[in-house]
DNA sequence: TTTTATTTTTAGTTTAGCCTAAATTTTATA
DNA sequence: TATAAAATTTAGGCTAAACTAAAAATAAAA
């Protein structure tokens, strides 16, 4: 298998991403054009270029899906970008919202041999500074049970265990409102007029949050 | 100033490496399409983007020097590159061969904040793995008072400092030879007849090398 | 000092990856 | 179910960075 371009990789792990969250793995060219900041015509050229190369199942006006070998790929991206993330913020000492951009680069070197190795050096971790699983070097990823807060019910203990890492501006929000990974969380009220959640941390704090920010959390039911 | 595509770091960094081992600092077209492996005529047409850009001082059939700001860059690319080959080998424990073509990577990924933290996590290392000094976030480089092996004088004390690193062949050969920086080099006799060099090495070692694996390491006087 | 060889540049192509505008297909609505 | 709206593709174009072949300038040799 050719190695292959950044902006091809690129495609497989958005492509993959949306999959996830989407019926029966299908993503739309609106979708992944939205994703990448690209016209959906130049989306649409790069399906065809990628359908060529049997990484993605390409159905004009339909859609697409990974291949077993695209899959593959855009799963050893993630990985990447994910260990990537975890060294910058626990040995370089970034904060979690610093990262994101950076292992949008570092994810592409090409080499197999540097990713084992920073592996080895990290110690395995499983998941990355947002709590995102890291794929093991197998491609295997630890499905983590978590629920949307957005979606969590009134008055049960959760703890926070994954947020969107893609926005830097809602990371610093989190930082900005003292919420951490493993915090314990419960919700207080819901308010049915704005959709504002109430919440209590860690069985003290009190704060209210946006129906917004909760669906870019994730938790955990302790 | 707009951040420049990795070919044209590219470009900058190798006219400054030709530009230390020529007269007057000009860099010829054809050398530098050696070095890059590209055509001359590629070469001409980004030294024409290069100058539009006042990043080099290019002369029609005459050659090419790097001006003020197109120095600034080349030095922080090898800068980034040194670091990053510093990194490998102490960190992840690659050996000193592997690292060159991984480098050649990394020194394009673009954030000023994560070499100034890798320099700091590294302890702002002065020589990278080869010998090869690394210039500060200012862009000072200390040049290392060494002359080339080939160059130097019978019965002679000498510390290997510094290795051509381009070449992963010849640092292989030297870690077959087990000779290693900072090992006590005497000149035994040089063959007239085919330029063969004899070494004493820390004192016991004898070892015979070629005029080409001389012409690949600077010694310092001890 | 001509002539020849070498180096370098110019001219014209190619490919990857993007774009806009127009055409087509699918989906939603009246 | 016909028509309007939305999504998607096609067509044609652009730029960066490479190429080859031919022309021009410089350097070397007779």
């Amino acid at each position: 298998m050719a190695t292959l371009s950044a902006v091809e990789e690129n495609y497989l792990k958005y492509i993959f991403q949306l999959s996830e969250v989407s019926e029966k793995g299908i993503v739309k060219t609106n979708d992944l054009a939205y994703k990448l900041e690209h016209s959906a015509a130049s989306v649409t050229d790069m399906l065809k270029k990628l359908s060529d190369k049997k990484l993605v199942a390409y159905k004009r006006y339909y859609g697409v899906s990974l291949t077993k070998s695209g899959l593959q790929i855009a799963v050893q991206v993630l990985r990447k970008h994910r260990l990537w993330e975890t060294f910058l913020v626990k040995n370089l000492k970034f904060t979690w919202d610093q990262v994101h951009e950076i292992a949008e680069q570092l994810e592409h070197i090409q080499s197999d041999e540097l990713i084992d190795k920073m592996d080895d050096y990290l110690g395995h971790p499983k998941f990355d500074p947002h709590g995102d699983p890291i794929p093991d070097k197998m491609g295997n990823i630890s499905v983590p049970n978590v629920i949307c807060l957005a979606d969590a019910k009134l008055k049960k203990q959760y703890i926070l265990s994954n947020v969107n890492d893609d926005s830097a501006a809602f990371l610093k929000y989190l930082n900005k409102i003292q919420l951490q990974l493993n915090d314990k969380i419960k919700i207080a009220d819901k308010e049915e007029f704005d959709e504002t959640i109430q919440l209590v941390v860690n069985d003290k704090k009190q704060l209210t949050i946006s129906k917004d920010a909760a669906q870019n959390m994730f938790v955990k039911v302790v």
